[in-house]
DNA sequence: ATAAGTGCAAAAGTTTTGCAACAAG
DNA sequence: CTTGTTGCAAAACTTTTGCACTTAT
């Protein structure tokens, strides 16, 4: 079983065939699908599994910080399995492919207080715009 | 006129009524609208506006480089129309307010050529997240 | 057994599109 | 005038919801 599952577990997370499938299909690195595409996946190992239960299972596992929500341009929202060590986002404007990139040092310095306006920074969020090789 | 109209007239923007509205509803600093929002502050002016003219013409604006379009997890898209000074968002979880932010000196180093996997990259986009003060 | 999870289908929110009527230059 | 723009209404897409049925524990 892969770490994901067993730490799902480990929190009283009830294991269906749904979620196990769910689970499976996010793991991996460079993984950014949409819902729609994790359900087409689930269903191709699981035919009967809805789309309502994939955005279920799909924002428990926001809600258990397990994976992330990447921030999208109006396109479809993408879920990112690599939450447990941060990196940013490389994101090709053509068409809309994310890989993970992990720029060298450098502190992205936190915002100073004078320009939180009173806001409480939880997270900060790098995005990289360009075009990929197949779009270039 | 604003200098936005008069520069869109430069290079030969068809300026109507509905245009004019829109452009003068995006004025401003800090501002950052829904195409909704966009289309009932428009629509205050000039009641017939349709939204179908609203987001022919925020798209126009982006497409000319006039607004931004801002990246959102999930909610509908916001338009920024402080497209000419550099700046970051500093984004409220809670309610999606946006507000401006210019952090300090700081150098968001760009991208080593060792983590473009061949990407051209063209822009470099900082998100804050965290809860405003009404939120918190 | 029982509380939690699932599937279905309908609805909600956002954005796009086709096309006839209209108006800016 | 001519071509680009608008409005309308319908459709496309993504996500959420209500409720009866099923299942992991």
């Amino acid at each position: 079983m892969s770490d994901l599952l067993q730490r799902l577990r480990g929190r009283g997370w009830r294991l269906t065939s749904q979620r196990r499938v769910v689970a499976e299909v996010l793991d991996g690195d460079h993984v950014h699908l949409t819902a729609d595409e994790v359900h087409l996946r689930a269903a191709a190992r699981l035919p009967e599994i809805s789309r309502a239960t994939v955005y279920n299972t799909l924002g428990e596992l926001v809600a258990l910080g397990e994976v992330l929500e990447v921030s999208t341009v109006g396109r479809a929202k993408r879920y990112d399995p690599n939450a447990r060590r941060p990196h940013q986002h490389l994101v090709c404007s053509g068409c809309g492919t994310v890989r993970d990139v992990h720029p060298a040092g450098d502190a992205l310095g936190d915002l100073p207080e004078t320009e939180r306006f009173g806001f409480t920074v939880g997270s900060v969020e790098i995005t990289y715009r360009g075009l990929c090789p197949a779009c270039a």
